[in-house]
DNA sequence: CAAATAGTGTCTTTTAGACACTATTCG
DNA sequence: CGAATAGTGTCTAAAAGACACTATTTG
């Protein structure tokens, strides 16, 4: 490709240009427990998981390449949040954030307890480079997301009950929920297996998936 | 500030970086017209109005620039909506697109009809770089935005009566609202200003404020 | 069988939609 | 006064919440 050049005849390579960034913050619910973030470390910091935009790479490609490094997780579908433009953020120069939202069943982290940890995110505390704004983004964003329907961003992995997801929402919500409404809400939007769960006290559950 | 070094005693500015452009849908309701958009022409093309990032600005900044500079409007709030960021989106180079949708009312809007016209979103047709998925994004925000809250972004300038309100609803949504709801859900969300409006036929109706 | 959980039926309360009626202005 | 628009009251239909009852499993 011919090199563009403006009115001045300069390419756009003349001009000052920021580094960009991808930060993400990688939801998931371990079992029983409620809905958790995944940091990472550098240095005694902790922070969520990110990395530079290489050339010509794509923002969602970057973000599955840092996940992929830092918490052995890959195939997961990145969403953006916002873009973190503020000059001063960062003290290494002019740094644009793009921050990303992604969620993960928990039975497909493979994490290394030196350089990562899941934390429930009412238990996170202050973060560095305003990334406890990019957590609070990715949890509404989430709860937005699942207020209506059965589990959007596929934090189960297979069949489950009924029960099982309004467990997962619950924890997604950070609230209970009604039984009733649930039911009436979810299960026209689900397809049942045939199959029904076995190993449990209590009349077998019906085993549903999208 | 002493510029930062990486383990490589590289500067970030040693590494490619990409161009960042703002790119903006500015919604607008012309008296009696349906939601448009402000397009602006660059030589026989008619395009979303757009600007680089300069260096150390604010993507806000930027879109302010572009506005003040294009339609002689100021004082706006522009939203992000995406970051648009395929490698072979624009053909100058590897540029990144904040796109951003901002609301302005008509009456607020300057513009000179050689460099930038108002068209019905519905009449939009094909855009250059991708700019209908901004258009889609944008209109599609700015709906769920006025689905229950009174003119979120102030598109009406002053008091205003409850049938002023629930026209520029009808033409945010492109369809027509049911009076009753609309009354029940967005009253309690006003305050009178006591006044009342004069000279149309029939009961005079109360002004409202936020 | 008792305890536990799944699934269904039905009643009540709340909300949304429909519509009639009154109020106040202009021509 | 008649036409037009604003504002209120009330009836009905649909949705949400509450709760009781039946079904089927484990121990």
């Amino acid at each position: 490709m011919e090199t563009y050049r403006d009115s001045h005849n300069r390419a756009l390579t003349d001009y000052p240009r920021p580094s960009v960034a991808v930060d993400t913050a990688v939801l998931t619910v371990p079992p029983g427990a409620a809905l958790s973030v995944l940091l990472v470390r550098t240095g005694d910091e902790w922070r969520l998981p990110g990395t530079f935009l290489h050339e010509g790479e794509r923002l969602a490609d970057a973000v599955l390449r840092s996940l992929q490094t830092k918490a052995g997780v890959s195939g997961l579908s990145p969403r953006q949040l916002h873009v973190f433009d503020d000059p001063a953020r960062d003290n290494r120069g002019w740094v644009l954030s793009v921050a990303h939202l992604d969620a993960v069943p928990w039975s497909r982290l493979s994490i290394d307890a030196d350089l990562a940890r899941v934390v429930p995110v009412t238990d996170v505390g202050a973060l560095p480079y305003g990334h406890n704004e990019i957590l609070d983004r990715a949890v509404a964003t989430l709860r937005s997301s699942y207020a209506s329907a059965p589990d959007p961003l596929h934090l189960l992995d297979g069949a489950f009950t009924l029960r099982q997801l309004q467990d997962l929402h619950e924890a997604v919500a950070g609230e209970p929920l009604m039984r009733d409404s649930f039911r009436r809400a979810m299960e026209p939007q689900l397809r049942t297996t045939g199959e029904v769960a076995a190993g449990t006290v209590g009349k077998p559950a019906r085993l549903f998936e999208f």
